[in-house]
DNA sequence: TCCATTCATCGCAATATTACGATTAATATA
DNA sequence: TATATTAATCGTAATATTGCGATGAATGGA
């Protein structure tokens, strides 16, 4: 049904699924790598940074902004495009979270 | 066009956006947490664990071990899974190095 | 004011994902 | 051998994702 269940999943299960769906193609990989380098907040150089068209950029932006990982300040004709440290910091916590805790198996 | 384009990203871009592809869904989170806190290592345990029929939980476990993230040993008529080491330990490693290069921003 | 630039959104097409029941294959057990 | 158990796979339906061109809205400059 393509439609995801989170009926019986726990709320930080439900989270960091959604966290991990917003890194999971490589052109929002690659946004986020760019303004974690802080090489450029501007949209239209992430634009030119990828190999994608315009509108096609944007709604990956759009999903990084919708689970809360960046945020778009209008700055006159354009837009900058920064990460949410915030979330930042809280996503990475979930993240290692997950990984540290891991035990050897059979 | 539901196809993702892999051309023009680094191979290490393309390969961590599969990691979290892999892990973008509660059930596969559950099921990995499941396993990494040794509880089971049974496929029949892991089904009676989630809130999802047999057929989606084994396609959920094909995904992941399709990432390399778990591997499956006939164990008599049963299954056991277990998480990849490796695989894990390479897939913390890249996660943690993209969360740790941040610098703030505007 | 008129125009260029910037970026979001719409609409579409192609493909992927999610979910389940039914079936199948393999193994154990009676 | 016949049967039950386990788990993978098939087939199908519904929905989501990806990508792009075209269009729109907003801003700044000539």
């Amino acid at each position: 049904m393509g439609i995801t269940k989170t009926e019986g999943f726990t709320k930080a299960q439900v989270e960091l699924a959604a966290l991990a769906k917003a890194l999971g193609h490589p052109a929002r990989v690659a946004i986020l790598q760019f303004l974690a380098a802080k090489k450029s907040c501007i949209c239209g150089d992430i634009v030119d940074e990828l190999p994608l068209s315009q509108s096609t950029v944007s709604q990956h932006l759009k999903e990084l902004k919708n689970v809360g990982l960046i945020k778009g300040d209008i700055e006159g004709p354009s837009v900058c495009y920064c990460i949410d440290e915030k979330a930042w910091i809280k996503a990475q916590k979930n993240v290692t979270d997950l990984f540290s805790k891991f035990n050897t198996c059979c």
